[in-house]
DNA sequence: AGGGTCGATACCCTGAAGGTATGGATCGTC
DNA sequence: GACGATCCATACCTTCAGGGTATCGACCCT
C-alpha cells in the first residue's frame, strides 16, 4: 500500500464534514463523481471502511470517525510545518504571542533579556492555537485555562488572582473576597475569559461581568472598576510554552533567557515588595 | 498555494537525508530529474529555500533543517493515523502496549476489570513508540523514564524501588541499600532499561549488571538474585498512557476502569500488607 | 406509478509525474 | 591547464492518475 496523499485527507474531510458527497464535491470545487471513486479508493487502500453509505444517506463509521479526528489534525499540522519552516528563513528571529492587554513588565522584561536576535510579539487571544498553526513559536499562557496538549511549558510566574468588581459593587471596598461570594453575583464567570482585557473591562464597567484576573493586569485597569484579592483561588500561573518538538535554538535560548529574566524578577519583587500577593 | 502532497515531503526527507540527489532518487525508485524539479517546485510552492546546492555539495538551509523536523514527524504521524483508524473497526477492542516481563497482577486486574468489549495485549520495549504510530491505544508506562511527549497518562500506581543483586553479591544481604552503595559497584547502571526482565536477569546472575527495578518485578525473579529495597529513590510511577486527541470513547472507558482498578488494589494491598514498600 | 435525489459506474480527456538525453558547473588529476 | 568525473539542472517526450460528462440504479415521497 503506498501512501495516501494530503488530497485524499482534505477529500474524506470535505465528505465527512457534509456527509453528503454533492455538497463535498462543491466545497472542494470538484465534480462528485471524483470524489466519489477518490473515497473508494482510499478505503480500499486503507483496506477500512469509513463511511456507511446509501443512495439516501451517508455516515461516519467507527472507523471513519477516528481517521476524521486524524485527518483534521494532520492537515492542520501540514499548514503548521509550512509555516514554521518559512519563518526559520530568519533563525534567530523569533515570535510570541501574547495575549492583548497581558503585555505588563514581565513581556518586556523577557523580549528585553533575550540575548538572541530579534523578536516579533503578535497579540492574539487563541494562544496555544497560534503555536500550534504555527503563527508564533513561543507563547505566554495561563497554566490550568489555556489548553497545553502538544505544548512544552516552563512556568514563569505566578500571579495573585483579583476580582475585578463595579466601583458600586456591594463587595469592591472589600480587603479580601472568597470565591463564594462572588459567585452570588449573577454576572460572575470564574473561567479566565479568551477575550481581551480591554474587553472584559467594558463589561465589568458596565455591570455585565465580575470575572478573576491575575495581578499583572490590576495595573492596566481604570478606576471604574475594583479589584479586590480573591483569598480562596490559587495564583494563575503565566507559563512560556512552545511546540514539542521545537527544533529552533533560538527557541531553547529564548526559554532559557525567559526562565533567567523570570529568576530576576521575583528577586525584585520580594525585595521591593511591588508585586507581593498582599496587593 | 495549493496543498503540499505527502509524495513531496518524503521526496523532501529522503533528498535532505542523503543529501545527494542521486541517493535520494534510488532510495525513492525515482529518476534524479524528477527529483529536482519535484523539490524545486516544493520550494518555489512554499516561498522558502530548503536546500543550498550547487553541483559539488547539498546541505539544509535553517528553514530546511525545521521543516525536515516537521515533514519526518508529519509521515509517521500519516502511518499512525491509518492504523489508528484501522484498528477502530472494532471500536470496543483495545491493544494496550505492556514491556515484556512487566505483566504483573496489575496488567491481569486492568484488563480483567475492564467494562469494555475485548482486548488484546501487546509486549514491546518501546511502549511510547507504539503509542504514537498506532499500534496500541494504551500503554503502561514509568513516569520519568519513559518520553511522554504528545501522551496523556494517568498515575495508576507506585512500585518500592528494589535493587537487583547477584545472590554472592556483598550486598545481597542487606535489608536495605542505598544509591550510593550500589553506585560502588562497575556494572551499577541506574538507568530504567529499555530492555526485557529475562534479560536483565540473565546480565545480573552473570555478575555484568546491578540496577533497579519496581517491586511489581520482585516476584518474577528467580533464586538465583537478591532484591533488596532502596531506601533513597523516589518510587517509580507507574501510569496508564494514550495519545492525545485519543477520540475513541473505549479509550477513556478503559482509563477510568483502570484508575478505579488500581484504586481497589491499593486498597487491598494497605490491607494484607502484601506490596508494602516494606517488603 | 412517476418524479426527484443521490451515490456509483462507464467512458473520455487533460495534465502532472516520471523517464531519457544532455547541458553546465565544479573539483581532482596528470 | 586540459581532461575526465561528478552531480544538479534543463529540455523534451511519454504515460497514467485524476478530473469531467453522461448515465445508471437505488431509494424516498407524494
Amino acid at each position: 500500500m503506498d501512501r495516501l496523499e494530503t488530497r485524499e485527507l482534505a477529500y474524506f474531510v470535505a465528505v465527512a464534514e457534509e456527509l453528503h458527497f454533492g455538497k463535498a464535491a462543491e466545497r472542494l470545487g470538484i465534480a462528485q463523481p471524483p470524489l466519489s471513486r477518490a473515497i473508494s479508493r482510499l478505503e480500499r487502500r486503507m483496506g477500512v471502511r469509513l463511511l456507511e453509505r446509501t443512495s439516501r444517506r451517508v455516515a461516519l463509521t467507527d472507523a471513519g470517525a477516528v481517521f476524521l479526528g486524524e485527518s483534521r489534525q494532520l492537515l492542520d499540522s501540514l499548514d503548521a510545518a509550512v509555516r514554521r519552516a518559512q519563518r526559520a528563513r530568519q533563525p534567530g528571529r523569533l515570535v510570541m504571542a501574547v495575549r492583548p492587554g497581558s503585555a505588563s513588565g514581565l513581556v518586556a522584561d523577557l523580549v528585553r533579556s533575550a540575548e538572541v536576535g530579534s523578536h516579533d510579539v503578535v497579540f492574539t487571544h487563541d494562544r496555544p492555537a497560534a503555536l500550534r498553526d504555527g503563527r508564533a513559536d513561543v507563547a505566554l499562557l495561563c497554566i490550568g485555562t489555556d489548553d497545553l496538549t502538544g505544548l512544552r511549558t516552563a512556568v514563569l510566574t505566578e500571579e495573585a488572582p483579583y476580582a475585578l468588581l463595579p466601583r458600586d459593587h456591594p463587595l469592591a471596598r472589600r480587603t479580601v473576597v472568597t470565591v463564594a461570594e462572588l459567585a452570588q453575583d449573577a454576572h460572575f464567570d470564574p473561567e479566565c475569559p479568551t477575550v481581551g482585557l480591554d474587553e472584559i473591562v467594558d463589561r465589568v464597567v458596565l455591570g455585565r461581568l465580575v470575572t478573576v484576573v491575575g495581578s499583572g493586569a490590576v495595573e492596566r485597569i481604570p478606576s471604574e472598576v475594583a479589584a479586590v484579592p480573591v483569598s480562596d483561588l490559587l495564583p494563575t500561573r503565566l507559563a512560556l510554552a512552545w511546540p514539542e518538538g521545537a527544533s529552533r535554538p533560538a527557541v531553547t535560548a529564548f526559554v532559557r533567557s525567559a526562565r533567567a529574566a523570570a529568576a530576576r524578577r521575583a528577586l525584585d519583587a520580594k525585595d521591593t515588595g511591588a508585586v507581593a500577593v498582599q496587593g
